[in-house]
DNA sequence: AAAATAAACAACCGCTCCCTT
DNA sequence: GAAGGGAGCGGTTGTTTATTT
């Protein structure tokens, strides 16, 4: 629109800041609250504009921020997220309590991308770079392996076109939704009132997921080449996108870390697990999961734990709080 | 021990969205 | 409905710190 930027003016400071502004702006909050971003600088007595100090104390300054290394948990949920909804760090930040989003996508370009990278999965689509190679493998098993991923990625690609078509229906339909005293409803979905099955999730993370939980582990070393990541047997419920996927609405916070407690059960303990048997000598066809056991019964478990994984991961998304801007 | 390189992090910049007038 | 302004978001850059040679 042409606007001047807020930061144009001479004088104004920038750069690194000082023990003494953080002082006086965290002083001025503490005391005042920040109000207007763009009139808190003259306010404070600081000479930086209105953007640097929000951006000083929402990344830094706010008492509520936790630092520190990401948990496991935290790396996954962070990976999921971003299989589901792409860059949106402020999304993604809205379900790390305590983490910024600035942090967070820092932490990704750093270490999770190059991670996935490694893992040879594209970090911008959670997708494998193997899946040419995986289409070659001639093995049934792989086979029926595709046949998953098929359907998967034709529900993926479907229900990423209904987001599109929602995204731009939404600026109109959203005071209806909000006045609608059917909240799982979205108009032009395709599902009816009240339906539970009305979710609409774009499935992007099968990838990462397979090799998180059959490749993480090897993958650091490089050894056998980028395509290192075992094709290990295709997680989800086969045959749509929906089944197995319940949408429960009006959940709580507690919900919401009742999800990630599953989560955290269903997912970190393949992550220790590889972690612990990293050494393994893998070769990418027995490595297939969860604890190492490689049998035809543990597929079974595998398949199951991953189904609830999923369960809890879209649980975890959609309990989100109202005031989450994901959907 | 010093220099070079890589990694990590903080902060800036420009754009977009949303609200108000 | 259009314009203006504020705030937030995501991409990118710059600086600092750690590691390697």
């Amino acid at each position: 629109m042409g606007r001047s930027p807020c930061c144009d003016k001479v004088g104004l400071k920038k750069g690194p800041w000082t023990p003494e502004e953080d002082q006086k702006l965290l002083a001025y909050i503490e005391e005042h609250g920040h109000g207007s971003w763009r009139a808190l600088p003259a306010k404070a007595g600081l000479q930086r504009c209105g953007k640097s100090c929000r951006l000083r104390w929402t990344n830094y300054l706010r008492p509520d921020i936790k630092r520190g290394k990401f948990s496991l948990q935290e790396e996954q949920t962070i990976i999921q997220l971003h299989a589901l909804l792409g860059n949106r760090w402020s999304a993604i930040a809205t379900h790390l309590p305590k983490r910024t989003d600035n942090e967070i996508k820092n932490y990704w370009n750093t270490h999770l991308k190059k991670r996935l990278a490694k893992m040879g999965i594209d970090p911008v689509t959670h997708k494998s770079k193997n899946d040419a190679l995986l289409s070659s493998d001639g093995e049934s098993k792989n086979a029926a392996n595709l046949s998953h991923m098929a359907q998967w990625e034709s529900a993926r690609l479907e229900a990423e076109a209904r987001l599109v078509r929602e995204s731009k229906l939404r600026s109109h339909s959203i005071q209806h939704q909000l006045s609608s005293t059917t909240p799982g409803y979205i108009p032009g979905s395709g599902s009816s009132p009240g339906s539970t099955s009305a979710l609409v999730q774009p499935q992007r993370s099968l990838d990462v997921l397979k090799a998180w939980n059959g490749g993480w582990s090897k993958s650091s070393e490089g050894a056998g080449g980028e395509n290192s990541i075992s094709m290990t047997e295709f997680v989800g419920t086969s045959g749509s996108t929906e089944s197995g996927i319940i949408k429960e609405e009006g959940k709580t916070c507690d919900d919401v870390h009742a999800g990630k407690n599953v989560m955290e059960e269903g997912f970190t303990h393949l992550l220790l697990g590889d972690s612990a048997e990293r050494s393994l000598s893998d070769n990418g066809k027995d490595s297939d999961h969860s604890g190492g056991s490689g049998s035809g019964s543990g597929s079974s478990n595998y398949y199951e734990d991953n189904k609830n994984y999923w369960n809890s991961i879209l649980n975890l998304v959609n309990s989100s709080p109202s005031s989450s801007p994901m959907f």
